[in-house]
DNA sequence: TCTGGGGTCCTTAATCTA
DNA sequence: TCTGTAGATTAAGGACCC
């Protein structure tokens, strides 16, 4: 039996959220993102300013060419972060299978749905019938048995669209649709394909799986054979959560002077550190990244020896980075400092692992046992093995506790 | 022609370590 | 104790997504 996956992706919604909250938007051609004049892209762009052309990630500069009566406003990520909260809890109302992908797509598990809201196509007219009604926004819904399916569906028929596709008809849905609609497959890899004279996922599906893993490594072959014959996951729920937290900044003129990329530097670091500490994670990795004259781009990272949270610990690893790189003197685009490699309850409990094995008593080894229980034993050297040659454990209270 | 910001995942090469 | 090696980790860059 396959299971029943929705992908929920929200109409244009920068724009159309602008757009609900002032009326006088409303029929106009919205573009959100850089302001016409300074360096930046589209972030979205409403339907009446796409039928110019304009797109988004389009250089703002040549939106502007193509609509200059279109209305240009900045993004208000708080907003539309709290919008977001209340997609999610108007679908966790319909199933609490539920998964945010981003700020304006999820993903729903209807599977079983029937007896509380009728069939499947009901239960997905449904999530877009309140979301209209409570929020008084659209969105495009497509439903297959796994998520890839799902979400190639909902971008078929936009906006306001509800694509279909039953387990029987998998292989006919994708055939004729263009390699571009698989999720993962961008300019780069479409030019790959072109060459190889693959425009549709019909004819990338009747490449054999090994010639896809000749040509794009073992992952990226194994990734393109399956998605090409609708394989994938059909889990809906929560991962783990960020992996990296990073600020950057883009300067209006490349900039020169040192003390201005110190003082921005200075300022990034702190945002940092202010979001590390609001989330409770810390982190070990560095990353400085810089972009110069012609968008040549650089990054370089360093891992210290303990997670940080601490804005100054950022700042100075990410400026000694910067004077310990090639790019001292010559005039700056952008510069951005990360943090990655969270600590995790893990990590910190696999410090245990890191004693000696002199020094590893019974306990120790205990507590390293239902260490491998909860987080799987891959990362487990075969080393750290019980061997039965345990040490004696330290007397406490002058009482002997265990021994060997 | 002009290319933001904040992310994820993958590949490759160099280095470390058991 | 020395040495070769496989696997893990680190670092940098690229592709992609919203």
């Amino acid at each position: 039996m396959s299971r029943v996956i929705l992908h929920i992706d929200m109409d244009a919604f920068f724009a159309a959220v602008e757009q609900r909250d002032d009326p006088s938007l409303a029929g106009k051609p919205v573009i959100i993102g850089a302001l016409p004049g300074s360096r930046g892209v589209v972030s979205t762009a409403s339907y009446e300013a796409r039928k110019y052309g304009v797109h988004s990630a389009m250089p703002i500069a040549q939106a502007y060419k193509r609509c200059p009566q279109g209305v240009y406003l900045s993004p208000d990520g708080r907003k539309y972060f709290q919008i977001s909260k209340q997609i999610k809890a108007i679908l966790q109302d319909i199933t609490p299978r539920v998964q945010m992908a981003s700020v304006d797509e999820a993903y729903l598990d209807i599977t079983g749905c029937e007896k509380l809201h009728g069939t499947p196509r009901q239960t997905a007219l449904l999530v877009k019938e309140q979301i209209r009604k409570q929020l008084q926004l659209g969105c495009s819904v497509g439903m297959g048995p796994n998520r890839l399916i799902a979400k190639i569906a909902s971008d078929i028929d936009k906006p306001d669209g509800l694509t279909i596709v039953m387990p029987e008809d998998l292989a006919d849905f994708l055939a004729p649709l263009e390699v571009g609609r698989i999720p993962g497959i961008g300019k780069q890899t479409n030019k790959v394909l072109a060459k190889l004279g693959i425009k549709l996922i019909g004819q990338l599906a009747s490449i054999p799986k090994e010639i896809l893993v000749e040509r794009f490594g073992e992952k990226g072959g194994e990734s393109l054979y399956r998605k090409s014959h609708g394989i994938s996951s059909d889990f809906v729920g929560e991962g783990e959560g960020r992996k990296s937290i990073s600020k950057e900044r883009t300067f209006g003129v490349d900039e020169t002077s040192e003390e201005k990329l110190r003082h921005v530097l200075l300022k990034l670091s702190g945002d940092i550190g202010r979001q590390l500490r609001k989330e409770n994670r810390s982190g070990r990795c560095l990353t400085l990244k810089i972009r110069l004259e012609g968008f040549e781009t650089h990054t370089c990272s360093k891992t210290i020896d303990k997670p940080t949270d601490a804005d100054d610990v950022i700042f100075n690893k990410a400026w000694d980075l910067y004077r310990q790189s090639a790019y001292t003197g010559r005039p700056v685009r952008l510069i951005g400092v990360g943090v990655s490699d969270f600590d995790s309850e893990a990590r910190v409990q696999l410090d245990l692992f890191e004693q000696p094995k002199k020094q590893k008593t019974r306990s120790v080894y205990q507590a390293m046992d239902a260490i491998r229980d909860k987080f799987g034993s891959n990362s487990i050297k075969p080393a750290d093995a019980y061997d039965g040659n345990v040490n004696k454990e330290k007397v406490e209270g002058g009482r002997k506790k265990e021994e060997n």
